[in-house]
DNA sequence: TGCAATCTTCAATTATTTTTGAAATGTTTG
DNA sequence: CAAACATTTCAAAAATAATTGAAGATTGCA
């Protein structure tokens, strides 16, 4: 906890030092597969088992990524609302605990990550849609059913996955 | 559909073509959400709005990818179930079209790509519980309810993402 | 069986993403 | 206000991932 201490060394010597290995490992696997970078899993991993705040340089030390990763994958977390900054008195610096509502993570990831992606589908489906009114083919009929699966694709999935991110309220 | 033909022209050379570009940006978009390169996404999204199904070097020739790549990608396509191969009488090739049923295309992909996670997932849970409860510190009601939070997780997914495959029955 | 056509694999290249390190931009406090 | 601290940003370097191209394997047919 000493400022200049630093280094992968935990506070504890033999004890919580291996969950905090298998946490952070854990993470990286979890937020990889959300496309998120390992240093973002780290962080998060490192955070997740820990009862009090930790200042980014700690992170930063405590993982041996820069003080730039640590930055930018908490800037990232933080959009995600996947942590949260605790003012510590006397201390200027900001402080991180990870958000432990899994619920809330994959809801603001759903409508920042997915949704957009979604509602832009829709437009460029629409657009296929106009293409092909305007077209004159004899495989017009099998253009119009494809593009009717594709519809009823967007529209399931943008029911569906506000539904899933209230079902995983844990 | 000559042999030598090839170069990114389509037969059609006003009608379709803009209706198959777009469909290539569509799936290449959609794909990359779920991690898959960009080849796939152009493959997929070239087979879509075709009415017949395609041999590989002809879809190599009309995306400009070489024959290496058109394969990787077939296979990761096969290995999902996306598509599915056609026997043309007096041709030797194999010839490709799409599986149209999402439905199908989800389930194979939460199945081989995210199931395998997830058990490992749960082991890896398991083996921190054990960590946790050999240990003597004062934090221990913590560690155990971020555990069991993490528990949850897991337990929920494994419920919910058949669940997902199936209502999104199309 | 041998040849030609087709397909797969994989080492090398190319493209993309992530991380670093240092400079720029705040912020607080003596 | 200036010095020290804390954080962000971003160009360059490093790490990863995707694509190519060619060699090797496989298949069908004469």
């Amino acid at each position: 906890m000493i400022r200049g201490a630093s280094f992968k060394q935990n506070t504890e010597p033999t004890s919580a030092g291996n969950l905090e290995v298998e946490s952070i490992d854990f993470f990286v696997r979890m937020m990889s597969i959300l496309g998120l970078p390992r240093s973002v899993g780290e962080i998060y991993g490192l955070l997740y088992f820990n009862s009090k705040p930790l200042s980014m340089d700690l992170i930063s030390s405590r993982l041996n990524i820069s003080i730039g990763s640590a930055s930018q994958g908490l800037k990232t977390l933080r959009a995600l609302k996947a942590v949260r900054t605790t003012y510590i008195p006397g201390d200027r610096r900001d402080h991180y605990s990870a958000e432990s509502e899994f619920r809330r993570l994959f809801s603001t990831f759903l409508k920042d990550e997915i949704m957009p992606h979604l509602e832009s589908a829709e437009d460029r489906i629409r657009k296929m849609d106009d293409e092909i009114a305007s077209l004159q083919v004899e495989e017009k009929d099998f253009f119009n059913i494809r593009i009717e699966k594709l519809k009823r694709l967007t529209k399931a999935s943008k029911r569906l996955l506000p539904l899933l991110a209230k079902l995983l309220k844990l």
